[in-house]
Formats: C-alpha cells, sequence, structure tokens
DNA sequence: GTTCTCACA
DNA sequence: TGTGAGAA
C-alpha cells in the first residue's frame, strides 16, 4: 500500500510516516515511480512505535528493540546488548516518574471535583440533563 | 497524489 | 520529536 493509505489506517500523518523511515523505524520498499510501498504487517508495526513514542520512548532505543519484537512474541534474549539494557531500565524508571506524577494529578483533580459536587449539589452532569 | 531537502520550533 | 515550505 502506499504511504497515504498507510496513513489513513494507523492515524499517523505520512510526513511522521516519512520521518519514521528517516530515523531507521520502517523500511518500506518502492514502487517502479519512486512511490513507497508498505506492506501489511507495517500497520501493526507503525501502532507500536506510536505506543512506544507516546510512552516517551526515543527513536533510538526503539530502533533498537524493534528487531526484538519483529516475529510477533519471540523475544531475542541474545542481541539485547549490555547498553540497550541499561538505555531500557533508565527509561522504565522516567516511566515510572511519570506514573506516579499523573497519578498525583488525578487524584488531585478527583478530590477537587469531590468537593465541587459536595458544595454545589444543583449542580448535575449536562449529559444528564433532559434535552430540548 | 507522491517524492525530496533544508530549515526550524 | 515533529513541522513548514518549496520544488519536482
Amino acid at each position: 500500500m502506499r504511504i497515504g493509505e498507510l496513513a489513513e489506517r494507523t492515524g499517523v500523518p505520512p510526513r511522521l510516516l516519512r520521518y519514521y523511515e528517516e530515523q531507521g523505524l520502517l523500511a518500506p520498499g518502492r514502487s517502479a515511480n519512486g512511490y513507497r510501498d508498505y506492506a501489511e504487517g507495517l500497520v501493526d508495526r507503525v501502532t507500536q512505535i506510536r505506543g512506544l513514542l507516546d510512552a516517551g520512548v526515543p527513536t533510538k532505543i526503539i530502533k533498537q528493540i524493534l528487531p526484538c519484537l519483529d516475529d510477533p512474541c519471540t523475544i531475542h534474549v541474545a542481541d539485547a546488548t549490555p547498553e540497550l539494557v541499561a538505555a531500557l531500565e533508565r527509561h522504565r524508571e522516567q516511566m515510572d516518574a511519570r506514573i506516579r506524577c499523573l497519578t498525583r494529578n488525578r487524584d488531585a483533580i478527583s478530590g477537587y471535583l469531590d468537593a465541587v459536587r459536595a458544595a454545589t449539589p444543583a449542580a448535575v452532569s449536562p449529559s444528564r440533563r433532559p434535552g430540548r
């Protein structure tokens, strides 16, 4: 499939798909006209890349762990370099920190919402109000 | 529509 | 990490 279709199916803009390729995350083939030609399986791969990126994992690390995930659920312990392991451990700590931060703020917001509801019983959520 | 590159936030 | 612009 061409870049537009992959973009549509993954929700990732064509611009980003080219960017991921530049970063070594994707390696689509080429058609005779020079257009990129993406294999079917790349839809899942792009989704996986997005998930990692959203988690804050840098492309440099993703590039290293993607081959390990290539064949679904086949973890290659062999080619895990000490550097990669160290990088992943550092990053897991960063993710923990983010989770703690998000948890704190979610709980703070919950507390605020509870206080608001307790103080203003009359105000109900818009979704429960009858329409006209 | 797609391709590329360069500059920039 | 991701975008904008220009040109083919």
